[in-house]
DNA sequence: GTGAAAGCGCTAACAA
DNA sequence: TTGTTAGCGCTTTCAC
């Protein structure tokens, strides 16, 4: 077969024996053409194997471009990772295509990344930090394209938003925490030095137990990532500070587990001796000898709702700026 | 400020006095420039602020591009969540944007991903498949950009290479397994239906066992995917059936995680009543009571390896087709 | 229902 | 060292 490597709207024209603005029509699919002609078209798209072109498409006029670009704190990350598989299944789904970043709780990463992004004239922006530089906000500006705020809820958004409250989540534990009677309750953390949402869900934390008429009696706090091991050595460390500690709260469900670990080689026992409360709702935590108090996060549903949102935006369909994705406490057994 | 939203090469020459292809070649820093004028563009540019538009460049000429497409199995795993953040923190400092796709095992995924993604006409693909549909490797062809697969060793890439062999992974973990004595071996595995590397490693692991005169004696492949809890409720089923077993090989860490739970909720001792093995050297095997056996993957190295042989085949620089990345067995006490 | 013409911002090729 | 010209493939606008 004599194809060209690269046929374009103008050889399926040729083919078709119309001109190229017609085929552009019916592969749109927008109307104005007969039915006739379309099927005429759609056979000789494919017959010559016809890739459009997004790029020159989206260079022609901005507004028809399909890429969406979405900026996680990592990569490699248990939650994010679910969100971005379903945020990504279902843009692709939908036609869109999807450019990654990572801004590792580093507003600058962030920033420099978006300025990467903004050269490609993205249809929309998918972003999840805690908080936006400044030359941030002045680039997503100049943009001027749908901006979703993903993971923690935001009341006054760029654009949409769509997650939970942390604070509400910490908050939330704090209380239930405080009425299984506990007393002296530690937190453990990771990340100390950057912008996490762990230290958004640790103010609600203190909140929820001064309400109690309780406060944090002893931390931990990590400068080193939260994970399995880090709870581990963290919990380790908390206690032979404060050995009388009678439940600790996790940033995450990963610490917590390696806290559990902890608790066990020393056997120490759970809840009985001390209780133990994580977050996130991980699958890892579906092992352990009894259920793990924590917060479950619909991860796949977050990704999939933001999705969605941003789609109808982008389709000048009705959307709410600000959707709620509910957390669910799991009381569990370890408090 | 007037500046208008998106100022381009003219708006940069017109407040400097010079042509836009002098402006174009300043700031793409090939040379044939003088100092003076670089220095007044670049300060106009930055005045300005000028966002360069990729679109265009790519679209004018191609092999301008700085796209590179990425496609994993899974965006929520584990081994490849490091991957992907090595891969895209490299390609992101050498310049590069990253395009993503997840092919789920479904090579019919992966060649509904590559043509989505030949629309962008990208600079560059990296595949992290077992195996590629006829016509991925046609869409392919056409494109005729470099490709890198990745993970999986290819002797007969189709560009470039960068990984281990699955296979000698199974094959080693055999001889370590038959080495330790032990007899009746059985094998733990995830997503049988689909094509996985687990199943390469498992073949030779079979290979390995066979050489000892051995075989495998029992096996779970689960339809489902490798995780904690199918790890846990595969060895629950595997030993139902087969009692006896001495050892037990599982697709991955997560998987010989789980099992290690079930067996310690049974009082089952590890390594005494039954050996166990894992494999990808997961941060979560940090916290069981030993350490475990298993094949450390050095997940990051392999991204940061894979994009640096992708940019300088990118950039005409000398690259072995073929770059192996080692893994490591870890003996653990596990076994 | 269909076509012709213009132009998006950039870069390769060639000219000065 | 710098400038001019042409054109990438598509979509919008306007005409028929």
């Amino acid at each position: 077969m004599a194809k060209r490597p690269n046929p374009g709207l103008q050889a399926i024209a040729d083919r078709v024996g119309v001109s190229k603005m017609t085929v552009s029509r019916v592969l749109r699919g927008g109307g104005g053409f007969s039915a006739e002609t379309e099927a005429k078209v759609r056979e000789a798209a494919d017959a010559l194997g016809y890739v459009p072109n997004r790029l020159a498409a989206a260079f022609g006029r901005s507004g028809t471009s399909t890429l969406v670009g979405v900026c996680v704190p990592r990569l490699n990350s248990a939650l994010f990772g679910s969100v971005l598989e379903s945020l990504n299944a279902t843009l692709a789904r939908l036609g869109y295509d999807t450019m990654i970043g990572a801004h590792d709780h580093l507003p600058s990463e962030e920033e420099a990344w978006i300025r990467a992004l903004a050269a490609w004239k993205p249809a929309a922006v998918v972003l999840t930090s805690r908080e936006h530089s400044a030359r941030t906000l002045s680039t997503l500006r100049d943009m001027s394209v749908p901006v979703l705020e993903m993971w923690d809820l935001r009341t006054a958004p760029i654009d949409l938003s769509v997650g939970f409250s942390h604070y509400d989540n910490g908050w939330e534990m704090a209380r239930t925490i405080a009425n299984a009677g506990r007393q002296r309750i530690g937190y453990i953390g990771g990340l100390a030095e950057r912008q996490t949402m762990g230290a958004v869900r640790l103010n609600g934390f203190r909140k929820g137990l001064d309400e109690a008429g309780l406060s944090v009696f002893a931390e931990e706090r990590l400068t080193d990532r939260p994970g399995f091991y880090s709870g581990y050595y963290a919990t380790e460390m908390l206690l032979a500070r404060a050995p009388k500690l009678d439940a600790i709260y996790y940033q995450d469900d990963e610490m917590a587990i390696g806290g559990q670990a902890y608790l066990t080689a020393r056997g120490i026992r759970v809840p009985d001796d001390i209780g133990i409360a994580g977050w996130g709702g991980m699958e890892a935590a579906s092992i352990l000898p009894r259920r793990l108090t924590t917060t479950m996060v619909p991860t796949t549903r977050l990704g999939k709702v933001a999705a969605e949102a941003l789609v109808s935006r982008l389709r000048d369909a009705p959307v709410q700026d600000v959707t709620v994705v509910q957390t669910r406490l799991v009381p569990g057994s370890t408090i």
